[in-house]
DNA sequence: TATCATTTGTTCGTATGTATC
DNA sequence: CGATACATACGAACAAATGAT
């Protein structure tokens, strides 16, 4: 039986060449790709080895399909939104967040009562099964028309200790910064910063179009004794945002050993 | 068999059961799914439904799909590895990366010259078209057994004033950041993040899954007069690593209008 | 407003190749 | 080697979205 060599599967092979005339001009960015019987005669596949192509190169975020019209190659620019993760102090102890005027609310934030789960708890240093007041916010940046989820995490024993905050937990954070600095805290925060697809939710949530990752940031705010207080997490589509910081050399590397 | 009655298109219902039964616990992280012909006698569909829906999971990123064996369910956990994006200098001025020791080199690393693109450009503040030395290096982490590929961009001018860079471009950044004190610059750094789908040569060199994103970090060396020195870019797939950073009130706002 | 052609979306069927055990 | 499971490929039909007439 004579197999035939080739380097890849049929559907691959239609997918290289497609994606060799985007990146070689021949089909420019916004412009409509070939309709999938066109593509169908110009490569003699079927129409499923076709779609299987196109799904790969969508998978690949190269292209986008919309439904009725045809594929378009996705225009590759930068995202258009920076998202400054600094905070800054003024000198009567107001803090700033440098992007916190950009968003706008999309609804009223909704406040909520939970417990830790394994992922906050060890991001606040709490067992699993602790009580903390959640808030959740869906927020909107009117220049660019990105839009996030910000969600607030206060365990019960830190709200109980900020009166205001037990009253009313769904505060913006920087005026939990305030009130927290003002009881004699001195704050710093550590930021994780992870990547992934998004669950089917968020995408609907944050209207992302079809392979578009999520920006998933976690900041604990850290108090007196580098005590864990507060959570905040803002997820983002990372097709429009990028994060940018602001890093300064330590004088004094603090190199915690933990084992 | 479980009769479906859900909105959407067949393939997504049953997708959203395997999802529901995923996350409700029924089907463990890294068990095996049942094959593809007992979910279509499972739910009553065809066997292009079943692998229709079985894509739509994996373009999530919640199952991995096996030639030959099955479908698993992926152990969502956390990413293993925390890079930690901070600088730290020790009283006699020597730099530290936090995470440095951390990799290995996979092979010798790459020197060569180029030039500024637009992207490349707009971070370093130069016109197009200026001299660059790049320098490429892939990274591993032997304990996570995770990838990188790193990025050294010095502008010609820049590596002047510095004979030894001129001389040797390629060397650890910690250490190019030393011989920049040295010549009386006072440095800090600005990072942007961005997180998208891999290309085709980053996916085989990082070794990524499907339906992985890559975060992708570019530090911008500053030195006296905020003028940018230096370019490093670090790509990494964020299904094992996590970014951290650790950020301390700015007392004073520099707020540094652009437009 | 309504209809129509075009284009993609969904679903079935069938057959064969290839990896794993 | 054979059994099982996924990968690839073809064909066919109808549904749904889009844009123009």
């Amino acid at each position: 039986m004579t197999e035939i060599q080739r380097p890849g599967a049929l559907y691959q092979q239609v997918a290289a060449a497609i994606r060799e005339a985007i990146l070689s001009g021949e089909f420019a960015p916004d412009s409509l790709l070939p309709s999938e019987s066109q593509l169908m005669t110009r490569y003699g596949v079927s129409r499923p080895t076709v779609r299987n192509a196109i799904a790969a190169l969508r998978a690949e975020g190269l292209i986008d399909v919309r439904h009725g019209k045809g594929s378009f190659v996705r225009a590759g620019g930068q995202p258009a939104l920076t998202i400054e993760r600094r905070v800054s102090r003024t000198i009567d102890d107001q803090f700033v967040m440098p992007d916190g005027d950009v968003w706008e609310e999309v609804e009223e934030p909704s406040t909520y009562r939970t417990q830790t789960t394994k992922a906050t708890g060890s991001l606040l240093g709490l067992d699993e099964g602790e009580a903390l007041f959640g808030c959740d916010r869906v927020l909107t940046d009117s220049a660019t028309g990105a839009r996030a989820m910000h969600r607030t995490v206060i365990p019960f024993e830190v709200a109980e200790s900020v009166p205001p905050l037990a009253d009313e937990p769904c505060k913006p954070p920087a005026a939990v910064y305030r009130l927290l600095s003002q009881i004699g805290h001195k704050l710093w925060w550590s930021e994780t910063v992870r990547a992934r697809l998004p669950l089917p939710d968020e995408r609907a949530t944050l209207r992302l179009p079809d392979a578009t990752p999520v920006l998933h940031l976690a900041r604990v705010t850290h108090g007196t004794d580098d005590r864990p207080l507060l959570l905040e997490e803002l997820r983002v589509g990372a097709d429009r945002a990028e994060l940018g910081y602001r890093i300064t050399a330590d004088k004094q590397p603090a190199r915690r050993t933990r084992t």
